[in-house]
Parts: structure tokens; C-alpha cells; sequence
DNA sequence: ATATCATGTAAGTTAGCACTTACATTCTAC
DNA sequence: GTAGAATGTAAGTGCTAACTTACATGATAT
């Protein structure tokens, strides 16, 4: 009854799948049954695998938490013009998050019933991207190339305003009469914070 | 059997109750017989004012969707410097969402299960408010005091910053190790968006 | 070829939850 | 002070979901 994905194992398709309806439906609302089924296997073989739906879904989050994937963007960034470097970063993040869609929205409906474990995976993240972010800033601070400002303050800044626009079209699927097309959101946000923060 | 609120109906006791238990428990992890018990009432009482679980969610969504509580502040603002302006703008917009804590809780973990109404309610705000600012960007570019650039996403940018900082320290309930606090941080957004677009 | 291991089928157990029934009690208006 | 409305108590119904039991089947390794 091999599924259409040559070598998975039986644990990746269950874990794939629960990801997807965790996501979809939150913990409470996926029944094992129908995570079973989705992932074309008999229940009992989930139980097998997982002794709990519980321990399932913390194996989930452990699975699909992020790996900072902006670290190695930073030695490319380095060459490039203040507003490349923003734009190609930006890019990055919004990339990032938008492959872990099912992951952040899972985080967002299921914080309150497990904030530890939740806040520990989507702090390091955030600590880790701030950072950067930051430790950037600072460099091109000294640099002389921009103006005096909390550097951590302008990392928030930045990454809060591309997050926001990730949310609401992505997660909250706003739909504008006037779309505007995600590259042309980047260079205008690029452009405001440029002008805000370059000397 | 009053409760410390004095005249409070029965009914606004379940819809304030069933509110926060939403929130924090999500639809399905808040049961009726907890809603009851906390609001002080009978379970069956709660049957008796809403006819289901689901009605009594439609209430509480419909109840404390948010009223743009902007458009007052508009008036006020015209003699203000653009700094300043801004910065009552962000500060009216952070207090607005915060008093709306639960249910943007609710929204975000139950846009899933139920997303035609809380689109709608998500949109209605969110479309008011971002039209309210853009036309005041698109007022001080008439009047040369700001550069050109898009109103609408302008709008975004701004109300973007503030509104993840919103979700990272209240929602996601982020600490860091270097408190800064939120006046400090309101401040470092607006001069780096004033750096941004005034001319 | 046979033991082992992963998986399947089918049925069942248990517990919790939305919602109901029947009847008793309290409050309020007039 | 009594009728009628609102609320309470207590028990129960029916369903669904997590998790189990018991047994059968197919592949793989030796």
C-alpha cells in the first residue's frame, strides 16, 4: 500500500501528515484516526509508532522546528550595498517563514496549551535572527555608513514589518483589491527603512 | 450569588467568561461545564441564553470584535508635527489591540475552523485602519511634507512594526534579557520611519 | 522454510463532552 | 403574597475520540 512516495518511512509519513493537521485543524480538532488515515496507515500503527497523540505532537515540533537559515546568507551579504544586503535579507526571511508556515501556525493556535516548549523553539529563533540582524547594523554602524540607533531596536523593526505583512497574507489571507506583488512590498519597506536608518 | 461585578446580566458573565476561556483554551479545550462553573451559573443556564456552543462562540466573536477605536484620534492629530503625530497613531494602535488580547488570540487560533467570520472581522479592521493612515500620508505628501511613496504600503510598513512587537511581547510573551521598554521602543520605530519618509 | 518484525483488520473499552429532562428553588413585579 | 420568569440540582443520553486487545498477513533475513 506503498503512497506515492517512493522510500518514507511509515514514522515520516505519520509525522508529515500530523504536521499538516495540527495545522490545519489544531491539536485537539485532528483525530488520530483521521492523521491515520491521511497518512494511509492503519491507526494502530500510529500507536505503535507514538505511544501517545501527545508524544506525537512533540515529536512534530521537535521535527519541524526552524533551523536558522539566514547564518550562511551573512558572508554573501557582506560585498553588497546596504539596500541589496536588506532586500536579500528580507527575501531570505520571508522564505524561511513561509516554508515553516504549518510549523508558525501551529505555534500560534497551540501556544497556550504548551507555552515551554513552544517559547523555547520560537525564541531561539527569533534570538538567533535578531542577532544577526543586529550584529549587522552594529558593523555598519561603526562603519560610518549608518546613523546612530538601537541597533537591536532597528532589527525588531525591520523583521517586524516583513512578519506582519507574512501574517496577514499568509496567515490571515488578506486578499486587497489592489494586490500589490510581494517584490514590490520588499522594495518599498526596504526603501523606508534605508531612508531611516543610512546616513 | 452576585459576583463582585454588580449588575452584570447573566448572559454578559457568560459572554465575558466564554471570552477568556476561548482564548485561552482554544473552541474545542474550552468546555461548556468550565465556562458555567467559572462564570458562577449552571451549566444549563448557559444552554438557556445560547441555544449551542457554536452560537455562544458567533456572540463572543461578535460581541468583542473590535471597534476601530482610530478614527477619533484623526482630528486631534492634524496640528500635530509628524513625529508626534505618529507617535500618538502607534501608541493609540497598540493600546486599541491590547485591550483586544483575547480575541486576537481567538482569531489567530481559530481562523482555521472558522475563516469566513474572522476574516471578515479581521478585514473589516484592518482595511479601516489602513485606509485612515494612508490617507494621512497621502494628505502630508500633498502638502510636501513627506516623500513620495506608497501610502497604502507605507501604512503597512508602520502598523507592521508595531503590530509584530505586539504579538512577540504579548502574545508570544517574550522576554529578553535587555528590557527595553515599550515608550523607548515606540520611539526608536517612529524615527527610524520618519527617517524614512519625510523629506 | 521458518522465525521475526512491521503492519493490517476488527472489535471493544473508557472517558469526556455537548446537550437534555424533570423537578425544585429563588427573585421580581404587581 | 402570589404568579411567572430565571436559575439551580442532579441525573442521564448519545456520541466521539484516544487508546487497547487479539489475531491475521506479508516481507525479510538466515
Amino acid at each position: 500500500m506503498g503512497r506515492s512516495n517512493g522510500t518514507q518511512s511509515t514514522r515520516d509519513k505519520i509525522l508529515e501528515t500530523a504536521l499538516k493537521l495540527f495545522s490545519q485543524k489544531g491539536y485537539l480538532g485532528a483525530a488520530t484516526k483521521e492523521i491515520a488515515k491521511e497518512a494511509g496507515i492503519a491507526e494502530i500503527t500510529l500507536f505503535r509508532h507514538f505511544p501517545s497523540k501527545e508524544k506525537l505532537f512533540e515529536e512534530v515540533i521537535n521535527t519541524y522546528s526552524f533551523l536558522p537559515a539566514l547564518k550562511e546568507l551573512m558572508p554573501e551579504i557582506a560585498g553588497m550595498s546596504y539596500e541589496k544586503a536588506l532586500t536579500e535579507i528580507a527575501k531570505r526571511f520571508l522564505e524561511t517563514i513561509s516554508s515553516r508556515k504549518d510549523m508558525i501556525q501551529i505555534m500560534h493556535s497551540e501556544i497556550q496549551r504548551y507555552p515551554e516548549k513552544i517559547h523555547k523553539i520560537y525564541h531561539a529563533f527569533i534570538d538567533e535572527i535578531f542577532k544577526i540582524l543586529a550584529s549587522y547594523f552594529k558593523e555598519m554602524q561603526k562603519r560610518k555608513i549608518l546613523k546612530s540607533f538601537d541597533a537591536e531596536l532597528g532589527a525588531k523593526a525591520f523583521l517586524g514589518m516583513f512578519f506582519s505583512y507574512f501574517n496577514l497574507h499568509e496567515i490571515m489571507m488578506y486578499k486587497k483589491y489592489r494586490h500589490v506583488d510581494k517584490d514590490a512590498t520588499i522594495k518599498e519597506f526596504v526603501k523606508i527603512f534605508v531612508g531611516g536608518t543610512k546616513k
